[in-house]
DNA sequence: CCGGGTCGGTTCATTCATCGAACCAATAGG
DNA sequence: CCTATTGGTTCGATGAATGAACCGACCCGG
């Protein structure tokens, strides 16, 4: 995008979330790791965004503490990107811009849906089971997609697993 | 920023919102428009932003709906931009990231509150009112700097009008 | 040990967006 | 008539995104 510059010092806290996660590209890349993406090459097939584009982002995101990377086998060596307590916490303005697109360019229809895991109940936008009342966490939630997905749009591994419901940040892939 | 541009169909909210308000400086404009900030003048003073793109970001958002382009006197014709129905409910977005912000890069100091107006209660980062209990809507919400305020950092018109508390949406400026 | 393939990058030339200063038109006020 | 204000547009320079090519480390099969 966007920013990572000063962006002016005004409204503190807004700017300051906006200069580490502002630019394009990085909150699709924070929602793949919801849905349990975690490897390089399965962010670029699903993402189709220039790889030196996705190396400067997961960089950043990993120096500002969002995402953590780690090396999961030795030889060879492979490394993978998860989010931390601090990357989790950005659930709510994801969910939030996601109902905003829901309601108002998509005529309330849902491409997907979220579920309390185990109570089964729905995921209100503010995170709230519809059955039994408490706050859902990201990791009790279970995506699946909803009436207005588009299964057919995109081939690529990550979409083929998306078709199914699955738990967020439960690695997507093997 | 950033989008405009296809931003793979995957995600279909999420992208749908990005590809609307995504873009460098969109939120900051949004931002202020719920402030009250509504002319032109008035937005490019406080947000330091090149004259060229706040037109062209103004534009977009009309046409998408998210701000109204009124005229408020003839002579000279002057119009300003007053955020629609569809504008405000992106106010739980703004919300969402200004808390992250506080919380994770300004270690849980508030630059700004935000209180119910008529009840006083504090309102959380769900837009429920501490005391009665209510969901307070934008226009029931009074802005106040708050413990984090930098109050020194600008000085433009706008700036030195946030100061005081504010009713959101109310015109900020004569 | 050789050849081919995969994974996770980097490099680089082109294209596109942002920046910031200058310019401009309409109008008001003196 | 002269100057100031508002709300833009235009334009050259800079910086970021794009996409294709390249590369090094390692695995596997033969």
């Amino acid at each position: 995008m966007a920013l990572g510059k000063d962006y002016e010092q005004q409204d503190c806290s807004l700017a300051r979330t906006l200069e580490l996660v502002g630019e394009r590209w990085t909150l699709l890349i924070v929602r793949d790791a919801f849905y349990g993406v975690r490897r390089y090459s399965d962010f670029l097939g699903h993402l189709d965004i220039p790889r030196a584009v996705l190396s400067g982002r997961l960089q950043t995101l990993v120096e500002a503490g969002v995402l953590d990377r780690r090396r999961y086998q030795e030889s060879p060596p492979r490394d993978e990107y998860v989010l931390t307590e601090r990357g989790i916490d950005l659930w709510p303005i994801l969910r939030a811009m996601s109902r905003w697109g829901e309601q108002h360019v998509q005529n309330g229809v849902a491409c997907r849906i979220y579920r309390h895991e185990g109570c089964g109940g729905a995921v209100d936008p503010h995170g709230v089971c519809a059955v039994c009342g408490a706050p859902v966490a990201p990791a009790d939630t279970e995506v699946a997609p909803g009436p207005g997905a588009n299964l057919l749009r995109r081939d690529d591994p990550v979409t083929r697993a998306m078709r199914r419901p699955h738990r967020l940040l439960e690695p997507l892939l093997p």
